[in-house]
DNA sequence: CTCGCCGCTTGATGTGGATCAAACTGTGGA
DNA sequence: TCCACAGTTTGATCCACATCAAGCGGCGAG
């Protein structure tokens, strides 16, 4: 039981990974569900998946069979250009859907590589779909969901196209800060996951840049930043910087 | 009938217009369909609209209710941000589809505008889930779609965060290029239906340095410009300052 | 507890693309 | 037909961020 990237079947931990007991069902793939139609979910989620610090879930150009939520821990994922550029397009936390840039080509285009230990929920892809024509209320949330990740993209492009430094690490912090908070955790107080090289290649920066602008922020009394431990002192002023509105 | 932006209903065009007798069925929603299936999307598509060029087919914040087909024209998508700033997040031709923005939260997030006069198939979104409920085909296709936007996107995000000026739009060239052969047209000679403004938001750039870009294209020998009529001259060497092998 | 290293911070300098400015051109409308 | 103007090209200058460089500090391995 040392293996690093371990699938096992659920057996007597069924109940306790049912998506019916799961913390995250109001912010994953059940949202909207009625009970029994939840169990059906449930019987078609029997893999669990667990994936150390550093290591992925599926690689650029693997087969595509399933879309992964993350029950707990952190993922980044990844695109490499021929060259040996990448660039990460996103990171994902707790019941967030990971894989969907597979269905297109029957290939994953990108990694996903866990930030901490980390565990999903293996949804495989066919069944989705099958149990998706005949509970309407899942289609309609699975498809809500893709569209969500077209508009987060497009809010990135966004950000990469038209937005300055210190613009772009105001609207990371904002959005990080959104998504712990519907979890439950502090709107104002988190540790980062991902390395300044991370969040500079997600945000169109060089790491030297991001550690800049975090100086920037603290000097400017906005957030108090040591290493990846975050507190963020001035939330409205934050959204203020994200969107151009610097008062002088 | 001087209305620039109208709805009208199939009646006797109904055998012109039905997907299955449509060039551009075998790019859009009716892949992979049996006639049988096709018809009962046909039933579906009882709408065309033709708008003209600058109008827009939806705006950010509309009621989201159906997604459309190109059926002939170009279209531009944009995205606001409350500061004014906008950028465009997509060009789509023939056999795309748009509108898939608006799923996730029943509002379109995005304006849809044509950059010529053009036609649209309205295809009523939840008529479309119900149809896929029961078409597995389209259903598949469907999801199919709605990924490559997504790895589309991802595209983009790369091309924006860790690309130079030449290399992108290199890449935007490649990219019509492709699209155009697979509509039957020549892959070297197109009309740009978009203004140097419109591809410089589109590849995070002002317009005065993809005019320059184009101009340097010009004087290497590599495609040749006059205003928006673009011959490439050298797709392989386009597509090697696209992966940033300058040879020197 | 200590060592080594990876990740981070900070400074100095360079540069690609933005900005400002001016002139040219093709097109659509009166 | 001609005018007005939107779109484009090109030049000069500027600046935000990249790049190069050096030192720092926290954490994990032993």
């Amino acid at each position: 039981m040392l293996s690093t990237s371990s699938v096992q079947p659920l057996s007597l931990e069924r109940l306790r990974t049912a998506c019916s007991t799961c913390g995250l069902r109001e912010l994953c793939l059940p949202v909207g569900l009625s009970q029994p139609e939840m169990d059906r979910l449930d019987d078609l989620i029997s893999l669990r998946r667990t994936t150390k610090k550093g290591q992925s879930i599926y690689r650029a150009g693997d087969r595509f069979d399933a879309i992964y939520a993350v029950r707990s821990g952190f993922f980044k994922t990844n695109v490499l250009l021929e060259d040996g550029r990448d660039q990460v397009t996103g990171f994902y936390m707790g019941g967030e859907l990971i894989g969907m840039d597979g269905i297109g080509t029957e290939l994953h285009t990108c990694d996903a590589i866990a930030l901490e230990d980390s565990e999903v929920c293996v949804i495989p892809f066919s069944r989705l779909e099958d149990l998706s024509r005949e509970v309407q209320a899942l289609q309609h949330h699975f498809h809500k969901v893709m569209s969500r990740e077209i508009v987060r993209d497009h809010g990135v492009m966004m950000l990469l196209g038209s937005m300055r430094a210190e613009e772009r690490l105001a609207a990371f912090l904002v959005n990080l800060s959104q998504r712990f908070t519907a979890r439950g955790y502090s709107p104002s107080e988190f540790y980062l996951r991902m390395t300044r090289e991370e969040i500079g290649s997600y945000l169109g920066l060089k790491l030297e840049t991001v550690s800049r602008v975090f100086s920037r922020f603290q000097d400017e009394g906005l957030v108090s930043v040591q290493q990846k431990h975050i507190r963020i002192i001035d939330i409205p002023r934050l959204k203020q910087v994200m969107s151009h509105q610097q008062p002088c």
